[in-house]
DNA sequence: ACTCAATGGTGCC
DNA sequence: TGGCACCCCTTGAG
C-alpha cells in the first residue's frame, strides 16, 4: 500500500507538466532557471510541504520546463552545426571514392562465370566423420599431425588430365562456351595468313610516338579464363587483334579483341597451369600450348581439334615450362626435371626425339638463338643462365658453353629476337639484365635495371619480354601504383608507362607486344587480359 | 630439413 | 554493399 505521502508526491510531479503545457501555449515566460527541476523535485520531497504550499513553486517549476525544453532545442541545434562544420558527409564521400579508386570494379565482360554446383567431396563418408579406412573411428589426436592437416585440406575438385591423343576443341569447352561462339571464332581462320617477320624500321623515336598514342578503352578489358594467367599470347595477324592466354588449371581463351561484341571462346585442352602458349607464325592456324600437366598440344584451328604432340606419363608429374623452335617443326621445351626435350611435331607418337640432362634442378625458360638456332640459353631456378649448342648435347653429363650467375632464382632469359645480339633476364633479385651477346663466346653484362620483381605467392611472375620485331624494347609488368606496364628502351630507361585509371586496376604479370600492330596485351592474375592499342 | 610469412585481386556472403 | 576468405608445385629467412 503505497503511503499519503508517496500519493502526494505523484500528484505534485504529474499535475505541474499538464499546467506548463497550457502556459506554454498562451503566454510563454522568460525567467533564469536558477536551480535543475530534479533538484528542485528532491526538495520538494524532502520538504514535505503540501500541495497549496508550493503553488509558486509549480509555477517556477513550469517555466523550468519550457527554459529546459529551449535550452535542449538550442543543443540540438548547436550539435548540428558543429557537426556539420567537421564535414563528416564530405569525409564520408571522399574516403568512399578512394576506396573505389583503391579497388573499382573489375571488367565484366568476357567470361562468364561456371555455374555453382555442389562439390563432390570424395572423402566426405569416412576421413570426415574423423574415421579410420575400415570406419573406426580415429581418435582426436590422430587429427594434429601436420599430415592430417594437409590431407583435410586438399583440393576438392579434380582437375584429369584430358585422354591421350586428339581432343576436339568442341568437346572442351569451357562449360560456360556455347558451340556457337566457338564457330563464330573459327571464322577467323581465313584471316589469319601472315607474311615473314622482317625486323621494325621504325626507328626508335618515332616508335616511342607510336606508344604514346597506345590507349585502352571499356571494350579493351576482358575476362579470358577464370582463373590466374600463366602465359599469354598474341596471333600475328594484321585484320584482328586475337589475344590467347592459359589459366591455372589448362584453361586456354582466346579473345578476338577486335570483334564488337565479347567474342571470347575458352577450352581445356590440359589440367594444369598453361605455362607457354603460342601462334607458331609459320602455321598460324596452329596453336602450341605446354603445361604443367606433362602434356604439350598443338591446337589446329583448320581441324578443330588440339593434338597431343608430346606428353610424360601424368605419374612422372614432369612440370613443362616453356618451349621455343629451333626449326620450324621442331620444339625444345623445358622441363622442371633439369631435362630439356627436342620434339618434333610431325612424327607420329607422343614421345620426344631427344631428351637431354643438362642441370639437376628445374629450370624456367628456354631461349633459342634467333639466327644460329643450335645455340640455346635456359634460365634455372638456382640462377645460373646457361648457354648450350644443341649439336653437342648428350643424354646426360652436359656441360654448358658459358654460365651466367644470380644471386636468386630466375624468371625467364630471352635472346633478343632479330640478331640474338642481347640477352635479357628477369631475375628475383629484383634486376633486369641485358647481356651482351654479340661475341657467343663473350657473353657480358650490358645494362642492370632495378626492378621489383616481388610479385609474391599468389601472382604470377614477371618476365621481361622483347618486342617481337624489335631489339631496342621490352615489355614488362611492374608493382608500381598506380599500376602500369613499363615498355624500357634497351639503354634501361623507362619509354612509357601504360595505365589507366579507369580500365587498368590490377598487376599485369604477363605481357606481350604484336609483332606489327602497335598493340599490347597483359594478362592479370585473375584472367583478365588488357589491351593498349 | 623443416616452418613460416609475404604477396594482390577477386568474388562470395 | 563492404569486408574478408581464398588462392597454394613460390621464395627466402630463420
Amino acid at each position: 500500500m503505497p503511503s499519503t505521502r508517496s500519493k502526494r508526491k505523484l500528484k505534485s510531479a504529474v499535475e505541474p507538466s499538464k499546467k506548463a503545457k497550457t502556459q506554454t501555449v498562451t503566454s510563454p515566460r522568460k525567467t533564469a532557471l536558477k536551480e535543475p527541476v530534479l533538484e528542485k523535485m528532491v526538495t520538494d520531497n524532502q520538504s514535505d510541504k503540501s500541495c497549496s504550499d508550493s503553488e509558486s513553486e509549480l509555477e517556477s517549476l513550469d517555466e523550468e520546463i519550457i527554459l529546459c525544453e529551449e535550452r535542449r532545442r538550442m543543443n540540438l541545434k548547436l550539435n548540428a552545426e558543429f557537426f556539420s562544420s567537421l564535414q563528416i558527409e564530405q569525409a564520408k564521400a571522399n574516403l568512399q571514392e578512394s576506396k573505389r579508386q583503391k579497388h573499382p570494379k573489375p571488367s565484366q565482360r568476357g567470361l562468364k562465370r561456371e555455374k555453382l554446383v555442389e562439390p563432390i567431396n570424395r572423402r566426405s563418408s569416412l576421413r570426415l566423420q574423423k574415421k579410420d579406412p575400415e570406419g573406426i573411428p580415429l581418435p582426436p589426436e590422430a587429427l594434429i599431425n601436420r599430415a592430417d592437416y594437409l590431407f583435410y585440406h586438399e583440393p576438392v575438385v579434380e582437375h584429369e588430365r584430358p585422354p591421350s591423343g586428339p581432343l576436339q576443341m568442341t568437346e572442351s569447352l569451357y562449360s560456360t562456351v556455347t558451340v556457337e561462339e566457338h564457330k563464330v571464332l573459327m571464322e577467323l581462320r581465313d584471316k589469319m595468313a601472315v607474311k615473314p617477320l622482317k625486323s621494325n624500321t621504325i626507328s626508335f623515336t618515332n616508335f616511342s610516338k607510336v606508344l604514346d598514342k597506345l590507349v585502352i578503352t571499356e571494350n579493351q578489358v576482358c575476362k579470358v579464363v577464370p582463373e590466374r594467367t600463366f602465359s599469354v599470347a598474341v596471333h600475328p595477324m594484321e585484320d584482328s587483334i586475337l589475344a590467347v592466354t592459359g589459366d591455372k588449371w589448362g584453361r586456354l581463351g582466346l579473345w578476338n579483341v577486335s570483334s564488337t561484341s565479347d567474342a571470347v571462346v575458352t577450352y581445356c585442352p590440359h589440367s594444369r597451369p598453361i605455362t607457354c602458349i603460342d601462334f607458331p607464325r609459320e602455321n598460324s592456324h596452329l596453336l602450341l600450348s605446354c603445361s604443367y600437366d606433362g602434356t604439350l598440344r598443338c591446337g589446329d584451328l583448320h581441324k578443330e581439334v588440339f593434338d597431343e604432340v608430346y606428353s610424360t606419363p601424368e605419374e612422372a608429374d614432369i612440370l613443362f615450362r616453356n618451349f621455343d623452335y629451333p626449326c620450324p617443326n621442331t620444339l625444345l621445351v623445358s622441363r622442371n626435371d633439369g631435362c630439356v626435350a627436342l620434339v618434333d611435331r610431325r612424327t607420329k607418337g607422343t614421345e620426344a626425339e631427344h631428351t637431354y640432362r643438362i642441370g639437376q634442378k628445374s629450370m624456367r625458360t628456354v631461349s633459342i638463338h634467333p639466327l644460329e638456332r643450335h645455340y640455346f640459353v635456359n634460365a634455372f631456378v638456382d640462377g645460373r643462365v646457361c648457354l648450350w649448342d644443341l649439336r653437342n648435347l648428350k643424354e646426360k653429363n652436359n656441360k654448358p658453353l658459358q654460365t651466367l650467375t644470380h644471386g636468386r632464382s630466375l624468371n625467364s632469359a630471352y635472346f633478343s629476337p632479330i640478331t640474338g645480339k642481347c640477352i635479357l633476364v628477369t631475375s628475383m633479385e629484383d634486376v633486369l639484365n641485358i647481356y651482351d651477346s654479340c661475341n657467343i663466346s663473350e657473353i657480358s653484362l650490358k645494362k642492370s635495371i632495378r626492378h621489383n620483381n616481388h610479385t609474391g605467392r599468389w601472382l604470377t611472375g614477371f618476365r621481361a619480354a622483347w618486342h617481337p620485331a624489335r631489339e631496342d624494347v621490352f615489355i614488362v609488368g611492374s608493382m608500381n601504383r598506380p599500376r602500369e606496364i613499363q615498355v624500357y628502351g634497351d639503354d634501361g630507361h623507362i619509354l612509357r608507362s601504360l595505365r589507366s585509371e579507369e580500365y587498368l586496376n590490377s598487376v599485369c604479370s604477363l605481357n606481350v607486344f604484336h609483332p606489327t600492330r602497335s598493340a599490347v596485351v597483359g594478362a592479370n592474375s585473375s584472367g583478365r587480359l588488357h589491351v593498349f592499342m
